[in-house]
DNA sequence: AATTTGCCCAACCGCAGACTC
DNA sequence: GGAGTCTGCGGTTGGGCAAAT
């Protein structure tokens, strides 16, 4: 939901700060629209809006972008943030990227806010933490035969195994641009719990 | 009804790496 | 190759609002 147009809620300094105006959002999306989203100096300066290009940008990437998503996370995008986050840390613009709509600030706040204090709860909850490591250990072994479980070919469970992994080549394969869906949610799709054997 | 508390989230800051001249 | 500038990222702040007291 907008903000609504309140004071500043940042002492001013040379430029504007504090919440986007409705007028601003048009002034920028309209500059956007003729030189695209780059060069955020030059935006804002044709823009004619008092702010720097750091504002400019941040304000088209999380709320003027088209095709955002807002509201509700959904139990599934939930879910894949707890996934992603397990194996990628803090790295929101890459969990973000795996998120079709949503902004990396809006899942680091969803984070903050929510999902923190679910894992904080649910650990305070498990009497031993080993119990339950083993637990997910068994899990997605049971995951990965089912996998495997299907005819004469190489499993996909072998094939998965055969591959070199390694924590910094999965980073890196998540910063060479759109990332392949398939193989995502096959990688998801095993906890990584496993990546401690490998 | 008034005040306090806690949560949410938009927007800021500082830093590091990429890019340009 | 070095300096200056731009861009992108993660951490943090603080205003608004609803719930609790």
């Amino acid at each position: 939901m907008p903000m609504a147009p309140t004071r500043s809620r940042y002492s001013k300094r040379e430029a504007n700060r504090g919440a986007w105006t409705p007028e601003e959002d048009q002034k920028l999306a309209r500059v956007i629209e003729t030189h695209g989203p780059r060069r955020w100096k030059l935006v804002a300066a044709k823009a004619g809006l008092n702010r720097c290009g750091k504002s400019c940008r941040l304000r088209w990437l999380n709320y003027l972008r088209p095709n955002i998503k807002r509201g509700n996370i959904s139990d599934q995008e939930e879910d894949l943030i707890l996934r992603l986050h397990r194996l990628l840390g803090n790295r929101w613009s890459l969990i973000a990227g795996r998120l079709p709509g949503r902004t990396d600030n809006e899942i680091k706040n969803y984070w903050n806010s929510h999902l923190s204090k679910k894992i904080k709860q649910k650990e305070n909850q498990s009497k031993s933490p080993e119990q339950d490591q083993s637990q997910d250990l068994r899990n997605s072994a049971a995951r990965m035969h089912s996998m495997a479980g299907n005819n004469g070919e190489t499993s996909k469970r072998d094939e998965v195994m055969k591959t070199d992994f390694s924590r910094n080549e999965i980073l890196d394969s998540f910063d060479e641009g759109p990332l392949n869906l398939e193989w995502m949610s096959r990688f998801l799709e095993m906890d990584e719990s496993w990546f401690s054997f490998a």
